[in-house]
DNA sequence: AATGACACGTGACAC
DNA sequence: TGTGTCACGTGTCAT
C-alpha cells in the first residue's frame, strides 16, 4: 500500500509541494513589532520557501546516501536508517579487521617462505627430546650450493631429517631439520661452516645453470 | 562559541525541554469537532510529549551512529552528516575491493607457487624467438629426483636456462626454462621422460632423506 | 546577506 | 491498540 506522502513526493512537482497554510503559521511565531506590509510578507514567504526547499535538498542528498548504503551492504535485514547505520559500522569494522589480517598474513608469508634479500643464517634448538636443530639459511642461489651444504653437514656428522626449500629470483631459502651432533661445539662448527658457504661468492655468468642437473 | 541549542541540550533536563507554546500550536492544527475538555487536552498533551520524546530518542540513536562513524573513518575532513555518509560509502567500497584483491592474490599465489597436491606436468612454448620451452612439474619429493630430471633433460639434449623450485610438505614444484631441442618430437620425448620421472614411486621409509646432500 | 547544517515537534503511515 | 519510523517545515547558529 503506497502512502499519501510517497504519492505526493513522487508525483507532484516541487512548486505544488508546499501548502499555503504553512506560511500563516510562520507569521504567528514571528512576534513582529510593526504591522507586516505585503512586501515583507511576500519576502518572508519567499524566504521560507527557499529555506524549506534547501532543507528538502539536504534531506534528499542524505537519503540518497542511505539508499546507496542499502545496496552495497551485504546481509541487511532491517532497512530503517538506524539499522543501516548500525550494519554499516559493523561492516566497516569487519572489513578493516579483515584487511589488516590479510595484510599481516601476506607479510608473514613473505617473511617466512620467501628467500631473504640479504644473506641469513640461523641455528636454533628445536624443542624436542632428540636434540634436534633447526637451521634456516638464505643466500644467493649458486652452483655447487647443495654440495657445499652437504659437506658442511658432513663435517659435523649431522644427519638431515627434513628439508624445505624455495628458490625465487636467484635467491634461495632453506630450512633444515638436523640431528646427530652433540653439544654446543658442533653447533658452533656447523654455523661457521655454513656461514662460509652462504657468503662464498658465485662465479659470474652462471645464471641459469646454478643448479646442476647433470650430477 | 557554544550555541544556545547545544546549551539547552547539554544542560537542561528533559522535562524543561519542551516549550508549552508547542502544544497550543498543536491544538490549532487539530480541527476538533467537539470542544476539547481538559481531559482530552491533557491526554493529547501527554501523547504529544511521548511522541516527541520517542522521536528525540530516535534522533539520539541515529546521531550516536554518526558519531561512531566519525571516529572509525580515516581521512575524514568534513564531519557533517552527508559528508560522513559519502565518506563511509567510499570507504566500504574501497575496503570491499581491497579484500577481494587480497583474497585473489592469496589464491593466485597459492595456485602459482605451491606444489600441487596431485602430480602435474605441463610443457609450453614460451613466446620468444629462441624456441624456449617452459616446463612446470609437480610431484612427490623423492631421492634422486634431481638426477632423474637431469637425465630426462639430457636425453633430449636440452639446456636449462633457469630453474625455480619450491618444496613444501614433501611435495615439490619445479619450473624449468629449457632450450636446445628442435621441433615437436623433442618436446614429446621430453614430456614422456618427465612423466615417467614424476610418476615413479619413491622407496618407502626414506622421508627426510629425499634430497641427497652427500652427492 | 545569504547559504548550509542541525535539532526540533508534528502529522502520517505501518505493523 | 500503541509503538516506531519517516518527511516535513521551522527556528537557530555558523560561515
Amino acid at each position: 500500500m503506497i502512502s499519501l506522502q510517497q504519492l505526493e513526493k513522487e508525483a507532484k512537482p516541487i512548486q505544488t509541494y508546499y501548502k499555503s497554510a504553512t506560511y500563516s503559521k510562520q507569521e504567528v511565531s514571528y512576534p513582529e513589532r510593526d504591522i507586516p506590509t505585503d512586501a515583507t510578507f511576500h519576502y518572508k514567504e519567499l524566504a521560507a520557501k527557499k529555506h524549506s526547499e534547501a532543507e528538502r535538498r539536504r534531506r534528499l542528498r542524505i537519503n540518497g546516501q542511505y539508499a546507496t548504503l542499502r545496496t552495497i551492504l551485504p546481509n541487511l535485514v532491517k532497512t530503517d536508517k538506524a539499522s543501516v547505520l548500525e550494519e554499516t559500522i559493523k561492516n566497516v569494522r569487519e572489513l578493516q579487521k579483515t584487511v589488516k589480517e590479510l595484510k599481516t598474513v601476506g607479510r608473514d608469508r613473505h617473511k617466512c617462505e620467501f628467500p631473504n634479500e640479504v644473506n641469513e643464517l640461523n641455528l636454533s634448538y628445536s624443542n624436542g627430546d632428540g636434540g634436534l636443530v633447526k637451521a634456516t639459511l638464505s643466500c644467493e642461489d649458486k652452483p655447487g650450493l647443495l654440495s657445499d651444504i652437504g659437506r658442511a653437514l658432513r663435517s659435523v656428522k649431522a644427519k638431515v631429517l627434513k628439508v624445505e626449500m624455495a628458490t625465487v629470483g636467484g635467491r634461495i631459502k632453506c630450512e633444515l631439520l638436523i640431528q646427530g651432533f652433540k653439544g654446543n661445539e658442533g653447533m658452533v662448527m656447523l654455523k661457521r661452516a655454513l656461514k662460509i658457504v652462504i657468503d662464498k661468492p658465485s662465479l659470474p655468468g652462471n645464471y641459469g645453470k646454478k643448479i646442476c642437473f647433470y650430477k
